[in-house]
DNA sequence: CCAAAAGTGTTCTCGATACACCCATGT
DNA sequence: ACATGGGTGTATCGAGAACACTTTTGG
């Protein structure tokens, strides 16, 4: 690599004085069978996860801990979603929101923070934008990567693992034919156990293959932190 | 839509005091049959065109601005690529990236401003990543956009919008496949006029069809601005 | 008539879809 | 024995890849 500019990148840059930063945070997961995003008290409605990043680390990490803080949750998956300038009151605040997703089943320890059917009203107008804009990047990616196996529990049985699918994408699949692309994909490891959970066959069970999440080519390698 | 709980929203979130905020816009284009980005002189080295934002208008906007001062070019495309938070020297900066994207053949105005292979050396390390993000999202979308469009002057031949689809993805396409394929799309418009330039068979010329720049699921509906 | 780029069709493979029945278990 | 969800195979279709010759012009 060569080396950095930056005695002379941040003469000439920065020093824009100070900009009020704001990150959101869309935590998704499946919960009783719908897509669901946590929400926290704001009035008589709703807001996703906030918080102003620490100044002095990696965006990423500055949202991991803004949730943790929240929601109490640690998320199982973060992705940049994108930037914003938007005109709150008298003020321009830059709004930098995040994609989370947690397995189906995680509890919000935080008293306050709920899970919410992810169609829900009660937003702002800007948590409504974000928000509908995380969905759609989650169901577009689900098509082509793993980010399946985030909200995923340890094991599961294909039939959960479908179920999720269907969720998130308010789909139909054909049985048959998931079971086969997930299959081919060679995503999957197949376990010597089996699920008994009522009165009918067991169903095997399997968990992702290690070193299975190619994160996608839309978030770039370094992902901040640089 | 919902009303805006703007101030309980701002009471929580905002003052964060002050981030330093740069922008930095990845312009690229075809030049001279190779991938080319606008740069400025750094020292010994390069730097990607960049500066601090107006504080009072879009983040789309004020990268237009910056780029229109430091370049002298108004793009014919322009998306958000992805916001670090990065060390420069004592200080983190919020670091706001864009790729933007101008016909093959446009000059640059401003003299210190000059078309380099997007592959040359002497960029920080910083300003490279960003870059050779820029190329990777740039590729991705050839794939499955309309993007090529912004990269070509108002009439081309098929052969032209080939060549522009083998410099940016650096790769050879089979010409009577592109053709199919391309002319499948319905994105393109037969003229009348042929291109006569040379001792051989003239070229029929064509145009993108008005509305036909999808401008992909990747950059939200909104895009800033709210 | 020769050089140079424009233009044009067919075959093959592979991934995606549609679709219906038998299997293992608990009661 | 029956109800319940688990599990399996085959035929069809369309998109993408490989591949070579004829056409039109200028010199």
């Amino acid at each position: 690599m060569n080396r950095e500019h930056a005695t002379a990148q941040s003469a000439r840059s920065s020093f824009g004085g100070g900009f009020a930063v704001d990150v959101r945070i869309v935590l998704l997961t499946v919960h009783d069978g719908s897509l669901s995003v946590a929400a926290l008290p704001d009035g008589d409605g709703w807001q996703l996860p906030r918080g102003v990043p620490l100044a002095s680390m990696p965006l990423d990490s500055a949202a991991r801990l803004l949730l943790a803080e929240t929601t109490g949750l640690h998320e199982d998956y973060l992705e940049q979603l994108y930037t914003l300038h938007v005109n709150d009151g008298d003020d321009w605040i830059v709004l930098i929101s995040y994609l989370a997703l947690v397995a189906s089943g995680s509890g919000l320890p935080v008293t306050e923070a709920v899970w919410l059917a992810a169609s829900s009203t009660g937003f702002g107008d800007v948590d409504r934008m974000v928000l509908d804009y995380a969905i759609v990047r989650l169901q577009a990616k689900l098509g082509y990567t793993t980010v399946a196996f985030h909200l995923m529990p340890e094991q599961f049985t294909l039939t959960e693992l479908q179920d999720v699918y269907e969720t998130a994408l308010s789909m139909q699949l054909d049985k048959r034919n998931f079971r086969r692309r997930i299959i081919a994909s060679g995503m999957l490891e197949q376990l010597d156990e089996k699920r008994r959970d009522g009165s009918h066959r067991p169903a095997r069970l399997y968990r992702f293959r290690a070193g299975h999440d190619p994160q996608a080519y839309l978030t770039p390698q370094w992902a901040d932190g640089a």
